[in-house]
DNA sequence: ATAGGGTTAG
């Protein structure tokens, strides 16, 4: 238009800046509105309105306010939209202000303004506020349309308010909306997140009608019930069918097998996903490529994420800082990847500067930041985020926490502390909250409340294996042999065998697999000559074997154990020999790494002049020049 | 003519 010399009017401008709202285009959208500000149109209603939505839609509140303070009149639409603004924010207390600024000005509030206050608080996670909305426009006679339906059911979800959503459904087959798919998905959802996959079930198969939104909650809702090759039939079915399979679809699949351990089908259905994208031809392709897709909000953090567990936290970091634009999952990404890392300090920055940028930290965004004080023993400054958690930011501790802030009390050797923690807390402890106190006790040695730890796992997980191992530990580190054998009695009387260890290491683009004592593998008697040659330097540096951790690996497989050592050391020597010279590896691990191992791989480290990255199931170690990331505290 | 609200995944 402009390059024709037409001028954009009031009548088309609105249509421009809801197009920039619609792209999150916030620079474009900018250049709009200094362009209506010298033009003069900015005084028309239409034109203000749609800029205050435009500000509300690119999280900028501040500025969406400063707009709605200098309109010459306001009316219904311009008012909502503030209000709805602030939902969106998560800033309660404000939206309801202007809302019931509306109705006292005389305004109505229509369905547009009910819905958007609905939609917002959805959005900002404040659910609660969510259902009382939509219960309070009831109360005032108003009636709900499909929208506000399809708005409230998430939030019903989420709380897992099972009678209102059955009321809900009632008042959806009352009002004939049955047709209308988002609210048949909704109700799905709904069902799946309040635990009733069978309900769930009957929804999807009463509205008869295979719409691919159903289909996807389905999906979803079946992976969360753990219920995945169901999952993957639904998935295949509508496959099958030749129906158009959107992104959604792929994305839940594939979110299942990873969510579920089943990584190798998750990879394959990536590649089959991108191998039936390719038929879709270039306008996707051109549309990926136009629009810089790694900066996207979930690309960039699932890119962030991928990038800290393989190791490369720089990387990761160097991501986060070019996102545009970052929301509560991109932050607490970087928290988390941060937390795997054992990096307290950076963890505290990155939380500093979330609060800075006014993004409000939630329940996961504290476990990771009291995860990451725990594993650097800045014990100080976990317990005092700890408090101000609940006490500054409104979040409630939950059972996460408080194993965050025992394993934090119970690794500085402040184990009563932890105990009474333990004791003290408003519900009952669960598993993760006594394993947290018991790997403590492994820690310190520390057979007394290790016991009590253990006796209660013991009740909570009878089958799991890494509990009596844990207690015998202790006991061995004590010399009480005959408590140790006492404890593999119990083990083998309930046919449970200590899992075994595992590692991997990605070497040319292959994964290679390695268990404790393994001879399959066809290189053994190298790497063995080669841990052999290792273990005499070693030992000429003065070296001295943990024996701690030999003893928890009596019984039969002892001997193999010597032999051939715990896998995450096979597999690191088995990178040294196939890799060139200086080059790092990386190695993942399926148990916590022994320290025995960490030993030999601060060792190795320094004398091989490698870089060594090891994930266990707890955090990184990053080995250099005979140290380790985490200052041996883990 | 022009502005404001919805489901499923990450």
């Amino acid at each position: 238009m402009l390059s024709n010399k037409l001028f954009p009017d009031a009548h088309v401008l609105p249509s421009i800046i809801k197009a920039c709202a619609g792209l999150l285009a916030v620079n474009i959208g900018k250049q709009v509105h200094g362009f209506s500000l010298t033009s003069g149109l900015s005084l028309d209603p239409f034109v203000e309105s749609s800029l205050i939505h435009f500000y509300v839609k690119c999280d900028e509140i501040i500025a969406a306010h400063k707009l709605f303070d200098n309109m010459a009149e306001r009316d219904v639409v311009s008012w909502s939209a503030l209000a709805a603004g602030y939902a969106r924010k998560g800033e309660v207390a404000n939206a309801k202000k202007v809302f019931d600024q509306v109705q006292y000005l005389g305004f109505e509030p229509n369905s547009v303004s009910w819905n958007g206050m609905i939609a917002g608080f959805n959005q900002s996670g404040c659910v609660l506020d969510a259902v009382l909305m939509f219960q309070q426009m009831h109360l005032q006679g108003f009636k709900s349309d499909g929208t506000s339906i399809s708005s409230v059911l998430p939030a019903i979800g989420d709380l897992g308010y099972l009678s209102t959503g059955s009321q809900v459904h009632g008042y959806v087959m009352k009002m004939g909306f049955y047709v209308d798919k988002c609210i048949v998905s909704a109700l799905i959802d709904m069902y799946g997140k309040c635990q009733c996959p069978l309900d769930m079930t009957r929804v999807f198969e009463e509205t008869g009608q295979v719409d691919i939104g159903a289909c996807n909650a389905l999906i979803a809702g079946l992976s969360r019930h753990g219920l995945v090759d169901e999952a993957l039939k639904v998935f295949r079915e509508l496959h099958g069918r030749e129906r158009e399979l959107n992104v959604v679809s792929w994305t839940s699949i594939i979110a299942c097998c990873s969510q579920h351990g089943k990584d190798i089908e998750a990879l394959e259905l990536f590649r089959e996903m991108q191998a039936t994208a390719l038929m879709h031809g270039k306008a996707a392709h051109c549309f990926s490529l136009k629009r810089d897709i790694t900066s996207d909000v979930y690309v960039g953090s699932a890119l962030i994420d991928m990038y800290a567990n393989c190791g490369k936290i720089q990387l990761a970091r160097s991501f986060f800082d070019r996102m545009p634009i970052r929301n509560l999952v991109c932050w607490n990404v970087m928290l988390g990847a941060y937390a795997m890392h054992g990096n307290a300090k950076e963890a505290i920055e990155i939380f500093l500067w979330m609060q800075r940028s006014g993004q409000k930290a939630d329940a996961v965004s504290f476990t990771s930041l009291l995860s990451a004080c725990s594993q650097s023993g800045l014990t100080e400054e976990g317990r005092y985020y700890f408090e101000s958690m609940t006490k500054d930011h409104g979040v409630e501790a939950r059972l996460e926490h408080y194993a965050c802030i025992v394993s934090l009390l119970g690794r500085a050797g402040k184990l009563e502390e932890a105990y009474s923690m333990i004791k003290n807390m408003p519900f009952e402890p669960d598993s993760c909250v006594w394993g947290a106190l018991l790997s403590s006790c492994r820690l310190h040695h520390n057979m007394r409340l290790g016991e009590v730890a253990a006796g209660k796992l013991f009740e909570l997980e009878p089958e799991n294996p890494g509990n009596y191992i844990l207690l015998s530990n202790i006991y061995a580190s004590k010399g009480k042999f005959k408590e140790v054998d006492r404890v593999r009695d119990i083990m083998r009387d309930k046919g449970l065998r200590k899992n075994p260890g595992c590692s991997w290491i990605e070497l040319k683009n292959k994964v290679h697999m390695l268990l404790a004592g393994d001879k399959s593998l066809p290189q053994m008697s190298q790497v063995l000559d080669k841990l052999d040659k290792l273990s005499m330097e070693m030992k000429k540096a003065g070296y001295m074997p943990n024996t701690d951790y030999v003893l928890q690996d009596v019984e039969e497989q002892e001997k193999e154990h010597i032999l051939c050592g715990h896998s995450e050391k096979l597999a690191v020597v088995f990178g040294l020999l196939n890799t060139s010279q200086g080059s790092p590896l990386r190695v993942t691990k399926n148990l916590r790494i022994c320290g025995d191992c960490h030993a030999v791989i601060k060792f190795i480290s320094r004398f091989e002049k490698r870089e060594i990255f090891v994930r266990d199931t707890n955090r990184y170690h990053h080995f250099k020049d005979g140290d380790c990331s985490c200052g041996d505290y883990w």
